[in-house]
DNA sequence: TCCGTTACCGTACGCTGTATTCCGTGGATA
DNA sequence: TATCCACGGAATACAGCGTACGGTAACGGA
């Protein structure tokens, strides 16, 4: 069995994808390989690296979001990839903002980005475009990592009414009954239909649309 | 010595500031507090509830934002406190987004969050105020996780000229001369001076602004 | 044929979170 | 007063982690 950077990331992916980043050691990729723990340092210096080796992974999958002439098209195009990404590897969002994404397919995929957003309108200089990159990327990385997170404590209580007062319910629901969380309570109550999808199509527009318009000087 | 959970948190939070969340550990907290590593389960069911401790009295600083009568104000002051606290607990920014935060401080400042920002103007039902948070989280989220890294980075590597070259730079810069990421390069040799406060307030502006203005319907 | 170098491998160390066992002491009862 | 019991805190135990390190086997050149 002889090894690859390539490899070992796949299986990682793999181990990651089914058990977390918290049930991935690279012990259990050693015996997945069917081979010593200490051979995966011969090709990773740390366990860190491995996992930048399975983020650019990753953002290899969302740099195949193809060139549109429109801007706007194309910013969308990569921001859907990386959410389906996100989804798929809910891992990933464990670690989005929280390394420098420097691989070469990473690279890629911000270079489309900050391509595609120096061609938006209101984009006046490179400050402006470094700012626009900022807000774009901070709402990606935020809002992905909150859908992650809530579809996690939505599976592990289960989506149903019953279960739900079984598991966060007792103490959620004390907390809020207590009339000091009003418009929590109503938020909870009220707005759980919302579809997370549509919600982030939404946000992302009003973020799109913030930047292109600059109202303050 | 007699313990608490709030002198746990504490003691923890100082440990977790000095050393980072990876340099935290149930024993050294213990050893510091001059105790066996078991006595802590007595006041916390799991590590993870020590984190949930931990960031819950975080939010605890944060709550003390003034009320305003100003929507806007109010909604600036919970931020920027919440921007503090990431800087001062650079473990929090871990933290963010990856759990529910439902700690009775957290709920406070989520409550006061929600309050002043459903009486921002074209609020116009619960579901926009839902969108709205979201919206905001997300880039609080995603903003204060890209600042504390970089910021880390930036650490690591030294800020001045040398110590980046000698670092990041053999790597990055040989990926920026290949000429496939122009305008990425464009963004690093140009773009580094810009303020970081600058920026998060900039970018929060832009938020607020478009979360308040709802060109689409 | 012999040696130097290189590539591979298993073992071992220190650390983690946590379950379980053990023990000393204080209080209650005979 | 003597004995026993209950109980709280300390110590030990266990399974797993990342990875440093020492040994070994194979291979190329002299």
């Amino acid at each position: 069995m002889l090894l690859s950077r390539a490899k070992i990331a796949a299986t990682a992916i793999r181990l990651a994808d089914a058990h977390g980043l918290d049930g991935l050691s690279v012990r259990k990729i050693a015996k997945e390989l069917g081979v010593g723990p200490m051979r995966l340092y011969d090709y990773v210096i740390n366990r860190s690296e491995l996992l930048d080796l399975m983020v650019d992974a990753v953002y290899a999958q969302i740099a195949e979001a193809g060139q549109h002439t429109d801007w706007r098209a194309t910013v969308l195009a990569i921001v859907h990839r990386t959410r389906d990404a996100a989804l798929d590897h809910e891992w990933f969002s464990d670690l989005l903002g929280g390394r420098p994404h420097l691989g070469p397919h990473a690279l890629a995929v911000g270079e489309s980005t900050a391509a595609a957003l120096s061609r938006a309108p209101g984009m006046r200089n490179i400050d402006d475009l470094q700012r626009a990159l900022g807000a774009l990327n901070a709402f990606i990385i935020g809002a992905l990592r909150r859908e992650v997170t809530e579809r996690r404590t939505a599976r592990s209580t289960g989506t149903d009414e019953a279960a739900w007062q079984a598991s966060l319910g007792p103490y959620l629901t004390r907390m809020l009954k207590t009339g000091r969380y009003p418009t929590v309570a109503r938020l909870v109550i009220d707005g759980a239909h919302l579809n997370a999808e549509e919600t982030f199509n939404h946000n992302l527009t009003t973020i799109l649309d913030g930047i292109t318009s600059h109202p303050h000087p």
